[in-house]
DNA sequence: GGGTTGTCTCTGAAAAAAACGAAGTATTTT
DNA sequence: AAAATACTTCGTTTTTTTCAGAGACAACCC
């Protein structure tokens, strides 16, 4: 329940600009009575006083003062809202805000999303970046439709969204022309002591990549752990070390990384999640994007 | 004007919330013809249709997508607003939030605010620091109740505020004992070719500092540029290079600093403004800060 | 295909809230 | 002490909100 009568509060905004009930009165075109008893009624409903008498002025309490900071921004909300609204276009278009985690893949991001545009009206995509909480807390106050992330939602969590699991993809050690070449050869057990650069722990594939490696008893040389997935395969590109990457993608990063594949990763697969909100009405865009690799739903809940 | 009914706005973001104007409903407790009613009233004032029917539910347009996303901010400050005024406190205590520029001796800063202490209620103050665009932007937002810089605000700003100078500190040249054993004597001759700290371009000083050594016919080797006067206090006294300083601070330089004065810099002074929202009903603090030096006030229109 | 259910929309009347005129209370100015 | 300014209070009018009743429309069930 939201015990705020926003007409109240408005003209209280007014008054506090104004400096007077007089001077209010006749911005807002009304009497100076009707602000006096408005203003009251707020005051009780807050259980505090906003005014204290000043002379024969007012002045703000330092509750005022605080409820003015508020207002400001509540009020400069509303006006954003009227004049994005008022700014014709979304006739026939839609808006499709998504929060794309550090750690995967941009090219699997990419594959992924193209989906979208297969609907029949135009769709304008607004990709964010940023870490896994950031984006859920995004998510959250609704300034992105759905994010794109490595791992499902917390379920504790008290957001309720929900996750869905877009795909699991196979994934293999990747590297420079110089590198394949030099370590393809007895793959995997050539990787022992091969310079390597892996995702930070905050990553899920990370365990396990790590898990895989220990099973397959060997030990690369860490050369460089990266919150950023484009940023290692920057790294990856010029040289550095091998790079994880999934399978699927060969082709494209034969062409952009100018590296291939040296080998399969067994049981190292990326699994890719959307998260949206929970809630009864639905983005189209996020539906095409679930519906597009059919798999089980997985509520936050559980 | 604000021609937004918040209360409409309330509606559409439950009924969007739930999904059905008929849960929206029982949520509110009224009739859904009430929602469905004051629905159609927003969407006429907007301009925009909000929903859409969708088989015999509704479905959100991309209007009202957006619509959704200023709304959950609204009312979510809306709740902050009254948890904030619920929570106690601020009976007798009065909240001071100054911003304070990078440029500016903190200490001096300290000595103009520890008049707002000798007010008869409890005053809890606040400081932020940062660039002096950014203070400025976080004051017309009324984050800020004032700002503490080293000029005044720039004249034809949309914004209304005006600045009141509160003192003219004049300055000298400081430094660790060991700086200021070699270069007293013969002073200010003698700062030709000694290491020297000084504040950025950025800086209302600093192009004063620059007139006096030229006019003084000495070139000082600098040896670092600071935007924070703390950091180049820092910087000072670790013996890394002379520096300028309100000379009134001379006692707390030494104290604090471990540096003593060389000797003035004349015409050299620090001019310590204050920034405050042009409103008629102003904050008391800030009253008693401006009230504390008394000089003339500059209206930022001129 | 026809009945049923769930959901939203369109009336017009009742209830609630907001607005105003008139008179009243402070406080400052002259 | 009178005039002027600024806010309050009271009772009435106006506007807005609310709801009951009736209707439209799509989905679902047999």
């Amino acid at each position: 329940m939201t015990p705020l009568n926003y007409k109240h509060l408005y003209y209280f905004w007014v008054v506090a600009q104004e400096g007077s009930m007089t001077r209010a009165a006749e911005r807002l075109d009304l009497a100076i009575q009707t602000i006096s008893g408005q203003l009251s009624q707020l005051e009780r409903q807050l259980g505090k006083s906003l005014f204290a008498a000043h002379g024969r002025g007012l002045a703000l309490t330092e509750a005022g003062r605080q409820a003015l900071g508020y207002a400001d921004q509540i009020f400069q909300l509303g006006d954003a809202l009227v004049s994005a609204l008022s700014s014709s276009d979304h006739e026939n278009t839609v808006r499709l805000r998504v929060g794309i985690s550090d750690g995967i893949p941009k090219l699997l991001a990419y594959r992924l999303l193209s989906s979208v545009y297969k609907m029949p009206v135009d769709v304008r995509l607004i990709c964010d970046e940023g870490e896994f909480e950031t984006l859920l807390a995004d998510l959250a106050l609704h300034r992105l439709d759905v994010v794109l992330t490595d791992r499902p939602a917390p379920i504790g969590g008290n957001l309720k969204v929900f996750s869905k699991r877009l795909g699991d993809f196979a994934t293999g050690v990747f590297g420079s022309a110089l590198l394949a070449e030099r370590y393809k050869v007895g793959f995997p057990q050539s990787l022992d002591g091969a310079p390597m650069l892996l995702p930070t722990r905050h990553n899920a594939l990370r365990s396990r990549i790590d898990r895989w490696l220990e099973q397959s008893g060997v030990r690369p040389r860490v050369v460089g752990e990266f919150e950023d997935s484009a940023l290692l395969n920057t790294f990856g590109r010029e040289g550095l070390g091998l790079f994880s990457a999934p399978l699927a993608l060969a082709t494209q990063i034969a062409e952009q990384l100018a590296a291939q594949a040296l080998g399969p990763m067994p049981g190292v697969s990326e699994h890719i999640y959307a998260i949206s909100n929970e809630r009864r009405i639905r983005h189209p865009a996020v539906e095409v994007l679930c519906a597009a690799s059919p798999q089980d739903e997985t509520p936050a809940a559980l």
